[in-house]
Order: C-alpha cells, then sequence, then structure tokens
DNA sequence: CAGACCTTACCAAAGAATTGTCAAGGTTTA
DNA sequence: TAAACCTTGACAATTCTTTGGTAAGGTCTG
C-alpha cells in the first residue's frame, strides 16, 4: 500500500486528519487511493501539505483565497474577466492623498483586509 | 466638484454607501476626493463599480476573492510563491476514479466551495 | 444658522469559512 | 472476531467577513 493513511499525514505535516480531507475537497490536493477507498498520502503529497501550512501562515491568506487562485488558472474565461476588470480605465485620480495610504490604523478588522494589499509593499 | 457624492453613486449602482467605503477600503478603487475629503465618484468608477456587480453575481466569488487576485497581480512575490505551490511536482495519482469528480452532491457548504471549481466546465 | 450632506471610528447582527466531533458502516490486522 | 483504523454525512462551536447602524464632528447650501 503505496502512502501513508490520512492519520498518518495528519501527524507529519500538523494538518487535522479533518483539515486534511477538507483540503482535498477544496480542490487543493489530489490523491490516489487504495482499493478499498482510503486516502493515501505519499512524499510529494506531504510535502505540499507542509509547504501549504508555511505559505497561509506567512502570506496571510487561507484556503478560500487559495481557492480561488485555483479557479483563476483553471478557469480562462473567469481569468480574462477579473483581468479585464481591474485593467478598466483607469482614469487618473486627481487627488490621491499620500496619507490615505499612511492611514493604516483603523478599524479593527477592516483594516486587517486592507492590510493584506501592503504586507510585501515594505518601506521601499 | 468633479463627480457623484457617496449617496449619489450608491443610487445609481446598487451598492451602499458603506459598502462604496468597504470596497475602497479594500482597495478594489481608487476615488479622488474633493478639497474638503468628500469621496468623489466619476462615470468610470461608477461603470466599474456596477461591473463589479455583475462579476460577483455572475461568477459567484466574493470581494474577499476580488481582493486576493488584487494582491496576486501587487505582489509579485506572493504570485511566484503561490504558482509554485500549484506548480509543485504532481506525482501522478494513479486512481482517480471519475466518480470523484461527478459525486458532486454533498455537504451543504463544503459542496459550495468545491462547486465553484466547476461552476464554468460545463459537460464539455 | 439649520438641515442635509460628508468624514472616520466603533459596535454588533448576519453570513460564510474553518474546524471539531460524532454516528453508521466498511477495512485491516493481530 | 475485536481493536483500531478508514469512509462519508451531519451537526455545531468558533472565527472571520460582510454589512448595517450610530455617534462625534466637519462641510455645503439655502
Amino acid at each position: 500500500m503505496q502512502g501513508l493513511t490520512i492519520q498518518e499525514a495528519a501527524q507529519t505535516t500538523g494538518w487535522s486528519p479533518r483539515m486534511l480531507r477538507y483540503i482535498e475537497r477544496a480542490g487543493l490536493l489530489e490523491l490516489s487511493r487504495s482499493e478499498s477507498g482510503y486516502r493515501l498520502y505519499g512524499p510529494e503529497q506531504l510535502q505540499r501539505l507542509r509547504t501549504l501550512r508555511e505559505l497561509l501562515a506567512r502570506l496571510n491568506f487561507g484556503l478560500s483565497e487559495l481557492g480561488f487562485a485555483l479557479r483563476l488558472r483553471r478557469e480562462p474565461l473567469l481569468r480574462a474577466e477579473v483581468d479585464a476588470w481591474f485593467d478598466a480605465e483607469p482614469e487618473r485620480p486627481e487627488h490621491v492623498d499620500p496619507d490615505d495610504w499612511l492611514r493604516w490604523e483603523q478599524d479593527k478588522h477592516e483594516a486587517l483586509i486592507a492590510a493584506s494589499h501592503t504586507t510585501h509593499m515594505e518601506i521601499a
């Protein structure tokens, strides 16, 4: 039987079994199955799961967001429409006070979603 | 004073004033401001707001997801890491039962997140 | 100056995503 | 066969996002 069972995989990756199923369900990891339907985690899957943990923690986003990134790669139409929306007619806003981009100390949670946009735009 | 005020913009776009501020805060729309700090919505902004409504409804995703798409374009590092994760060593899973991809009638909410991956993969 | 706007900040209701847990039933292994 | 796994499905606690208010104070217009 090639690969670890879900419980073993959980131990070595730090995810709970519940989450491992969730991640699979979200389309973020493909698994092989044993004859009888058991999930089988190989070295590559384990590696990806560990990397995943790191990514989410380090870059500050969640599974649903990664799920959307996946949609963007799998659905060219979606990708196109989203790109189109972003690229539409920027029409220079005249009055963009640089203050607006430093005024980053505000509402408890609205700050969070906003913060994500600057997270990796260091002082530079 | 070039542009509609937030209340007027709300009326013609279908968003609430609260949401218009939220959208701006999320980095999804840049606005000019009047001398005294009032948000000014020009025709382009109004158009983008209407399009946005459509997009979200039609393609079935939310502001946070679009926010993440924005991060992906603005933060090349993030983009690179996410791409790298997706592209890592696919290691063919031997046993991918096509049933797994039709067994789409399940858990009340887990079905939803999963469904997003097939939404636009018609019968074809 | 009064009324009707606007601003930001905060609190909280409603919804959705995340995560645990348990039940009913099949598999593996000692 | 019994213990210790696995499967899927469901319910539910927790947490995060989305959305609406409301308060305190500034602006615009009559």
